[in-house]
Parts: C-alpha cells; sequence; structure tokens
DNA sequence: TGACTTATCTACCACTCGATATAAAAGTTG
DNA sequence: CAACTTTTATATCGAGTGGTAGATAAGTCA
C-alpha cells in the first residue's frame, strides 16, 4: 500500500464526465468549472491528479481510445475489405448517436480550431483521428495482399475515405441527425467498396 | 448624403479579416482582441457596426455564403448527377485548401461544439451547413425527374452523403491534408455514383 | 501514540473575457 | 460660423479564466 491520504474520487469514473464535458463543449469551451462541478471534485484535486487542464484532456483522450480498441478490433476482424468498411461504419453510425454520450465524436467535438495558449490541441486530436486511419490502411494493404482487393487498389485512398466519411459523420450527428440517417450515408458509402468494382 | 462622422475602415475588408480570425480560432477561440486586431479597428466600433460578437459571425457567415454562392451556382449547373457530384466535390478540395484561406470550412471550423453562452452557434453552423445539402437534394430530385437518375434513387441519401463528405473533408483539410489528398477522398467517394448503379 | 505522506478544501492569484460609459473627433446641414 | 449627428479612442467594467498557496484532513508506518 502507498502511504498518504487516499484518493476520494475514481479516477476512471472522473475522467468519463470530464470526457463528457469536452465531448460537449470543447476544449476551449469546457471551463474548469464545469468539469470541476461534473467530476465531483475541486480544482487542486483535479491539478494533483491531470496536471493541467491539457493534461485532463489527454488522459480522456486515453480513455476514449481505450473503449474505441474493442470496437476496431472487430471491424478490423471483418473477412474482407467491404465487411471491414461496413463494419467500420456501422459502428460508427452506432456510436455517433448512442445516448449515452453526447452526438457526435469526441476526436472531432474536441476541438477543430482553438484559441491562443490551446493551439497544440487540434494536431493532439488530429493524431489521435489519423490512428484509425491507420489501423484501415493496413488491414486494406493486407486484403490485398490476400488477393482480397484488386492489384490495382489504392489502400491508403480506401482508408482515407473511410476516415473522411466518419469525420463527416461526426460533423452530421453532432448537429442532431438521427442515427437512421447516419445509417443512410454509411449504405451510399459502401458502394465505393462494391465488389467487382476497382476497389 | 448621412449625416455624421463617416465610417473610417470597410466593412467588407474587416469582415474579411474576422471571418480569417473565426475560421482559424472558431468562434470560442477568437477573442475580441483578436478580432479588432485584425479588423484593425476598437471594440466600440466594432460593436456599433455589428452589435454583438455574434452579430459579427453571421455578417461574415453571410459574407463567406455568398462568397460560395457562385461556385455552387457552377455545381448545380451540372448536366448529370454524376457530374453534380463531382463538381460538387472538387470544388471542395479545391476550396479547403485554398492557401488564400485557413484550411478546412468555416461552417465546420466555426465551432462545432462551444462553451456556455455560446450555445446557438452550433446550431446556427448546423442550419448553413444544411442549405448545401438541401440545394443538392432539389438538384437530385430534378435529377431523377429528367430520367438522370434511376426512379429507385434516393435524392435525400445522395445528398446527405456528399455533404457528410463536405465537411469530413473539412475535417481533413483542417488537420494539414493536402489537396491531393482531398481529390483522392473526392475520387473515391464519386464511385457511390458511379453509372449504371442504383444511384 | 506520533512522525510522515498525500489529498482535499477554502480562498485567492493575475489575467483575460465580452462589452460599455464617456468624451473628443469628424463630418453634414442650416 | 454654430447646431447636429455619428464614429472614434481611452479607459474601464464586472464576471469569469486557468491555476495555485496554505492550512487541514486522512490515511500508512515506526
Amino acid at each position: 500500500m502507498v502511504m498518504g491520504r487516499p484518493r476520494s474520487f475514481d479516477t476512471d469514473k472522473a475522467l468519463d464526465e470530464a470526457m463528457e464535458v469536452f465531448w460537449r463543449h470543447g476544449y476551449d469551451g469546457a471551463s474548469l468549472a464545469m468539469l470541476t462541478k461534473a467530476m465531483g471534485i475541486k480544482p487542486p484535486s483535479l491539478y494533483a491528479a491531470f496536471g493541467s487542464k491539457e493534461g485532463l484532456l489527454k488522459a480522456a483522450l486515453d480513455r476514449y481510445a481505450q473503449r474505441r480498441s474493442e470496437h476496431m478490433r472487430f471491424v478490423l476482424a471483418g473477412a474482407t475489405a467491404h465487411d471491414v468498411a461496413e463494419r467500420f461504419l456501422s459502428s460508427i453510425a452506432e456510436s455517433h448517436t448512442d445516448p449515452a454520450n453526447p452526438p457526435g465524436c469526441l476526436l472531432v467535438q474536441g476541438g477543430l480550431a482553438c484559441g491562443a495558449g490551446s493551439e497544440n490541441i487540434p494536431f493532439e486530436l488530429a493524431a489521435r483521428r489519423a490512428q484509425t486511419e491507420t489501423e484501415l490502411r493496413e488491414r486494406f494493404i493486407r486484403a490485398r495482399q490476400d488477393g482480397d482487393l484488386p492489384a490495382d487498389a489504392d489502400p491508403a485512398a480506401l482508408a482515407r475515405f473511410l476516415s473522411t466519411v466518419a469525420s463527416g459523420m461526426g460533423v452530421l450527428a453532432s448537429s442532431g441527425a438521427d442515427r437512421e440517417a447516419l445509417r443512410e450515408v454509411a449504405r451510399v458509402s459502401l458502394r465505393a467498396f462494391a465488389k467487382g468494382r476497382d476497389a
């Protein structure tokens, strides 16, 4: 056991609350007052545990990535490239309209543009979005090796397309679109992966 | 002629500068200090001319819409649905990576999520994004009437798809993607509009 | 028990936020 | 010219910002 007074709040629960605030209001729009109230702690506890507002965001992003990693494992386990794309877009349609969370994607809502003193937040979010694209690209490279995608297919372009549609669906969901609307976008997007085409 | 001391700055030029600040930093991230410095005026002049920070944003959005309306006129004049989609996505790829402006789309960068006191900004931006989708939908309805789209095509779904890809391209561009990357996304997206398919 | 370590709370820091009161400046009109 | 109207700059408002100092509370260890 470690010495000293034990922490009186659950770090993960607090992070979930912080995540929701960042998700709903963005980094700049999330004030310390909002965050501490949602987390049920006072500023000194927040700073002792996470170092800074930016540190809190990064911890929340880590937790967000952890949550989504199981979804991605399922997505990447699809048998074919078309299967992977279908699983990916369906998963996005569901998660971005999950009533348990704010609408949209934390990696988009969190802050595409920030004010002075938060200039690196958009980079941080972009880097995390890029990771999903990388996972898809590598899966599609493998699909081409397997002969599942034709030799002249462009795995990078396909991955970027899916990642872009996912971001767009985040924007769409954040403006109030319902789940069926996102599913419809997913359905149309999938045509770019139709069997027998040059992808 | 009107009485009183004449305005010493050009309203449209000032709006262009304000637009750039909102574009780069978002509504919450754009402080009055940034805005007044970029516009070359002092706060009282800003408030006399635009009423409030929100009023300034709306004026900048009006100007943004005006700029893009000519592009949309060209887009909607495409001969076929496929033509319209191609023109639309190409236009987006160019404009979202135009070095004369901040990367991405003002209607996305401006603020998907805002803090307390700015809750209506995301709605305002969403309403303006929706207008483009409406224009595309109406064009595709006409295309179906003309027999250009098959009878079982879904103009609303196609328009929403394009609008979603455009938002996604805005996110992509804002994270530093170059013009060729956006063109590639446009190219893949167009497969959903391939001739002879159910769209 | 009492020394030690860590967390928590109250209160507050310097600063920035959006917005404005006031008065001087710059023009038109008689 | 003087009367009038509008815009300008200076200086500042109260509220809220992210962040912290100092004291106290709550646990472990000897």
